[in-house]
Parts: C-alpha cells; sequence; structure tokens
DNA sequence: ATAAAAAGGGACTTTTTTGTCCTTATTTAT
DNA sequence: ATAAATAAGGACAAAAAAGTCCCTTTTTAT
C-alpha cells in the first residue's frame, strides 16, 4: 500500500519509540541489525525523519537516534507524510486528472470512502497507542 | 493505490466495454489516442488482457481490440489481480512477514478492515455496473 | 589538542517499473 | 498468391525507487 521507504520509517520510528525509556542512543548500525534493513538506506530514512523533527539525533561517541515525547504524539499519517506526502489520499483510482465530486469516475465514491476511512484511522493512531498496544500485549511487532 | 499499468488496464477495459454496441474492433493507436497513453505499453497491457480472456483481439485488416459480453462481466477485481495480483490485500501494511490475526502488527485490525472493504467493493463492482452508471450520468470519465 | 565514534550528505549502482522499437505472425481484401 | 493492416512478442532504453559507498562534520573522551 504504501512505500518500501515508508514501511522502514514506520517501524524505525516505533522501534525508537519503544526504547524511549532506555534514555540511550542507537546507532544506525544497531537499528538496522535489529529491524533487518539494508544500514545505509536507514540512514537516509532515519536523517529524513530527524530532519522532519519525528525522531532526533546526536553526532559523536555515543551519540546516535532516539525518540523524544514528542515523537510518541506523532500520528502514523504524519509518519507517512514525512515519507512519501499524502497524494495518495487524493488521487483518483483510475488515475484521472479531472475527477471529483462534481464529476465522479465510476469508482470515485467507493474509492472516497475508503480512503476517507484509512485516512482517519492512520491520523488517529499516535506512536504513543501502539506503544500500548505492544506493551499490554493486543499488538506484536517481531523486531529481528 | 494501484500501479499505473492497473489504471491504464482498468481505463482502457472501460472505453471498449463502453464502445461494445459498436461491433467495431480498435486498433491500440486509436485507442492510445483517445485515452492518451504510451501506444507501445498500452499494446502490452491490451495483450495481456487477452492472454487473460477479458478482452478479444483479432489480427489482420480491420483487426483490433474488443469488448465482448463476458468482458462486461467481470470486476475491478477481475483486472486489478489480472495485473498486479491481489497481494495488495493479504500484505501486511508494515511490511512485516508475520502479521496475522493471531499475532497482529500494531496496526493490522484496522488496515484489515479498510482492505476487506475495499475488496468487496471491487469484487462487487462489474465493468456493466460502471458502463451504466456511466450512461445514466451518475460517472463520468473523460476520454482523452 | 587529538583520536575515535558517530550522524550528515552527496555521488554512485542496482533493481524495478515504465516506455520504446523492431521483427514476426496472422488475417483480410484484392 | 500477394500485399497491406493489424496484433504478438522480444529486446532494448529511460525513469524511478531502492540500495551502497565514501568523504565531511560534529561530538566526546582522553
Amino acid at each position: 500500500m504504501f512505500s518500501r521507504s515508508t514501511e522502514y520509517a514506520l517501524r524505525a520510528v516505533v522501534f525508537l519509540a519503544k526504547n524511549i525509556k532506555e534514555d540511550k542512543r542507537f546507532a544506525k548500525k544497531e537499528i538496522a541489525e535489529q529491524l533487518g534493513f539494508p544500514e545505509p538506506y536507514l540512514a537516509k530514512i532515519l536523517q529524513h525523519l530527524v530532519r522532519k523533527n519525528i525522531i532526533n539525533s546526536v553526532k559523536g561517541p555515543n551519540g546516535g537516534f532516539y525518540a523524544s515525547e514528542e515523537t510518541l504524539n506523532y500520528s502514523l499519517l504524519d509518519i507517512i507524510d514525512a515519507n512519501e506526502g499524502l497524494s495518495f489520499f487524493s488521487q483518483c483510482g483510475m488515475g484521472l486528472v479531472e475527477c471529483d465530486h462534481e464529476k465522479p469516475c465510476p469508482i470515485h465514491n467507493e474509492y472516497d470512502e475508503v480512503r476517507k476511512n484509512l485516512y482517519s484511522i492512520l491520523s488517529r493512531k499516535k506512536i504513543n497507542d501502539i506503544i500500548n498496544d505492544l506493551d499490554e500485549g493486543i499488538a506484536f511487532l517481531k523486531f529481528q
């Protein structure tokens, strides 16, 4: 549904948020190993998330990436937006440029409903909620 | 949401179905012009749809591509399936291999609901329904 | 001050998707 | 039979996405 970089970003943010208590910085190498992602590519994605203020980083020895309280307050939609934008939620399902409520394409209304639903789910769900679900054993995320 | 080739396929099938009454074969050139698609690439997609029996073709003078009564009975999901398969509807939103109802990832349930909804919409909606919507002026599809 | 450990950033490579070109096979009309 | 019009199909090219490499900057510990 979303691009691979967005998936990497989602999982990396959740990983960092899950370890927020440790008060520790995670080197890209460690994150890449834990999540099984290609390290240099992950580095790009992490850097991007830092520039967007979703996570934080410190250079130098004992430096690395980490989540802050702010991180916990971002929604999944914020992370998707930071990575690939939100055009997904407005583009016509048949690839038409001219397709809107006035002149809907044959699947406009159905798509719109689905997308609005997804949008609302993703914007309501904060990183914090996900951490809670993981802690309570309602959700699972196998790192490695 | 779906790949560009899938969008091309959807629109090409609707175009042919809309002109089913004409009892005419449309050369790839004509279809490409009407829809504004790159002709050789569209040709590939049309050939593929023919192999999947979704549309028909005849070689030689006065040959071309055309929709049959069978075409009208295919659903949008059938066309998506013919083009890119249905992995979209089973893949985890966070890119996890191990994610199912037993061990759901943090967004599994929400995604699942959205996808099931979309799946049911797309499998119910037949090409015939789309043609009816277009004829009745409920939906619009600007060719060219 | 210096060395080492980290992120930052740019250029490059590979893979996938999209798009093009050219030749072959088939069909029709003459 | 032959020529022309068409789809079929394979090889190639360009663009986009994913992934890699290497050098620079910053920070920390000594």
